[in-house]
DNA sequence: ATGTACGTACAGTTTAAACTTTACGTACTG
DNA sequence: CAGTACGTAAAGTTTAAACTGTACGTACAT
């Protein structure tokens, strides 16, 4: 009964977190996580799952890097306790965050570093005229991308701030 | 010389393209067509990547599907020539809406079952005080979802209109 | 019709990712 | 200073994804 509920919501956000880049089984493990309202130790989620211990101890740690999980310490207790964070906002916007700007910031380099060249080259040689306009469309085009990653830039800031909040209301504070 | 400025960036925007799920190789691909200005036959790609004609084939139609190449007419050519999509706000947007809004509704379904079946587990059982609590507490979780999902939603309103960029303004009107 | 050019389905191969087993390092226990 | 409990690194295995070669179907040409 319960169990069936849960089973299928869980593989629902199993599918979800797909798009978070991890896989089925680690959804699964978030999944689980967030319905045990308990932290749990490895054993309890090799236990829960039937998997190797191995398997939960770095599906832990990827969920961790994500922001999905956290260690938690109870006293007296020694073995290592993760619980669900549940704030899907804050998860949702952090690994946006996170994602994007590493990969935004790698390739702005890269653009800029070639928009540099092509300049260089642009202006030392003496060129036809179509080898001056290929050049120029190039230029043109890193431009265009430079315009997009800066936009790219500022929708990652609405998104980090509160300010989405504003414009896209949450419904009431979830803080389950 | 500016090969090897257009190699760079190739290879940064294929980085960036494993956000959008897709394979180096698939985003190798993207790269080299946003920068033909003419549109490209399969034997021209496949002569550009040095791979066969039949990624090439499988490459371009997941392309197509992610709405970052078009396919184009030529009078005349009876090949299929292809060209890349250059409106990286539209690309951006577009995913989003795309991916995001497939796996929302699979959820919202999930979930919905799952609340209307513990809704009627909690009416029609006489339960004990603990197992009515467990219950309550999954039901509480299954709304938290819904309203992050409906939020998730607007938000995706938001990126699918023009209201996005009110907000967060492009530079200009690149449509390069 | 017969031939040719083209795109793609299908089966096979290679490469990489996911997962397990084993074994080790560290930290607490008596 | 053993002895035990725990988490994780490393190597090995299984499974899945990416890619290639072949072969087929369709459409136009002669």
């Amino acid at each position: 009964m319960i169990e069936n509920t849960r089973e299928r919501v869980i593989e629902a956000i199993s599918q979800n977190m797909f798009l978070y880049g991890v896989t089925p089984s680690i959804g699964r493990l978030y999944g689980t996580l967030y319905f045990k309202d308990q932290p749990m130790t490895l054993d309890d989620m090799k236990e829960e799952l039937k998997m190797s211990k191995t398997s939960m101890s770095t599906s832990v740690r990827t969920l961790s890097e994500l922001n999905m999980v956290e260690r938690v310490w109870r006293k007296g207790v020694r073995r290592d306790l993760y619980e669900a964070k549940k704030d899907w906002y804050q998860i949702f916007t952090d690994y946006f965050s996170n994602q994007w700007r590493k990969v935004t910031a790698i390739n702005v380099k890269a653009v800029k570093q070639s928009l540099k060249e092509l300049n260089k080259l642009k202006e030392n040689e003496d060129l036809t005229e179509e080898e001056a306009q290929v050049i120029q469309a190039d230029i043109d085009k890193y431009h265009y991308v430079l315009d997009y990653y800066d936009w790219l830039s500022q929708f990652l800031d609405l998104l980090e701030s509160d300010e989405i909040f504003k414009i896209v209301e949450k419904k009431q504070q979830g803080d389950n």
